[in-house]
DNA sequence: TGTACATCAGTGAACGCGCGTTCACTGATGTAC
DNA sequence: TGTACATCAGTGAACGCGCGTTCACTGATGTAC
């Protein structure tokens, strides 16, 4: 702390920077990471980026603006870490088996993510942001699909395997969504926060437990 | 919106204000109440009081300081909230009746209130808050507990009502409360902000089933 | 292949904003004699 | 009952902060001829 405060990244040698909008919302992905959307800044981004705070107009027409990609990336990151739990499932297990597995692994990868990137975790889910209905491609992981839709498609598993009744799928998203999300963010900002990682871990399977028992 | 920008309170005509702590708490739950946590500043605070900003530090030693404060009175509305629904119960009930009522109370208490006072809601959860050990009497509502007493104590009849084995108790908390806490969020800040509420009253009974059913 | 020119990405300077916080002060109160 | 004085709640003025956003600009690029 002896002086650096600016430019982060060193200055250029050429007048145009190449690569702004994406250096930009880098930039604003790592704020939202170290501390969450409030961090998010468009003057700290540009500083970030090595260039002047105004240039950021060339490329996002507001503040909130940057906040919309970064809230976006963060999103389609979340639905990764999702991918990436489902991924991990053994094809071979019987149609019911692999659908509980699915449902608890959608909700593996949610609460590993908002452990592991508190900041992005609450910036995905920061107030303007309708998560539900639109296909928003920027919001999907690899496979094209959003969080909410992950949880949606593991749960018509359940249907389909017979594991869960016809009659109880719709809103059933609702549920799990509210019980996982709920346990994600009293570990990962709330007041359950310093909980030990192997308590935390045990109660997270104790959550998926009690929502495959109880949809 | 023609000009009236500060002092919201007329103007005293004493030298002395007579009650500022009050005061300012008061008007900081105000700014809590409107537009959550981030809202709660000290200016705003003195200006809504009709005192010149630094008079503030009279009472509260930093902004961080009057938040706390603005926190601890969130908590224990919440808990009142909680308490009003307990005390609906007819006491009549079996024992085993009356204690499943009791959760269902709780989450209920829960949930109105996180619908009712997002910014309260939002609040009373936000970073420095750790709500679970000390029994800090600020945070209680009339009877002393705090919310998550209040949760503890409903969780403790349905074991004494034999209606959950004892050995499923410990932790049963972070169940339920993760449960409510995720769908109070999602409903009340979060993307499910703007379901019609017949439907959102619809939802939270199952949410509640669903707690009742996979404890 | 070479030159004129339009485009538009990034610059430079400046605004006004509300915030938290510090300083030395003033004047109402209530207590000691 | 009356007066001197210490206390300390609220004043007045000022800081420095980072923020978003607007303006008129400059100069590198790439396209049309």
């Amino acid at each position: 702390m002896t002086g650096m405060k600016k430019r982060k990244t060193p200055a250029r040698d050429t007048y145009r920077h190449g690569d702004l909008r994406h250096a930009l919302l880098e930039a604003g992905i790592a704020l939202a990471r170290a501390a969450g959307p409030d961090a998010v800044a468009l003057r700290e981004a540009t500083r970030q980026a090595g260039v002047v705070p105004n240039a950021a107009y060339r490329h996002f027409a507001s503040r909130e603006d940057l906040l919309k990609a970064v809230r976006a990336a963060a999103l389609s990151e979340l639905a990764v870490a999702m991918e990436t739990e489902l991924a991990r499932l053994d094809p071979k297990l019987s149609p019911i088996a692999l659908a509980r597995a699915s449902v608890r692994a959608v909700g593996t990868g949610y609460l590993r993510f908002a452990h592991a990137e508190p900041g992005l975790f609450r910036t995905a889910f920061s107030p303007p942001a309708t998560v539900e209905p639109d296909a928003d491609p920027a919001k999907a992981g690899k496979s094209g699909l959003n969080p909410f839709q992950l949880l949606g498609g593991a749960l018509d598993l359940l249907v389909k395997s017979g594991a869960l009744p016809q009659e109880r799928r719709p809103g059933a998203e609702y549920l799990a969504w509210s019980a996982v999300h709920g346990m994600a963010l009293l570990f990962s900002n709330g007041p359950l926060r310093s909980t030990p990682s192997a308590q935390r871990k045990a109660i997270e399977q104790r959550l998926l437990d009690m929502v495959e028992k109880g949809l």
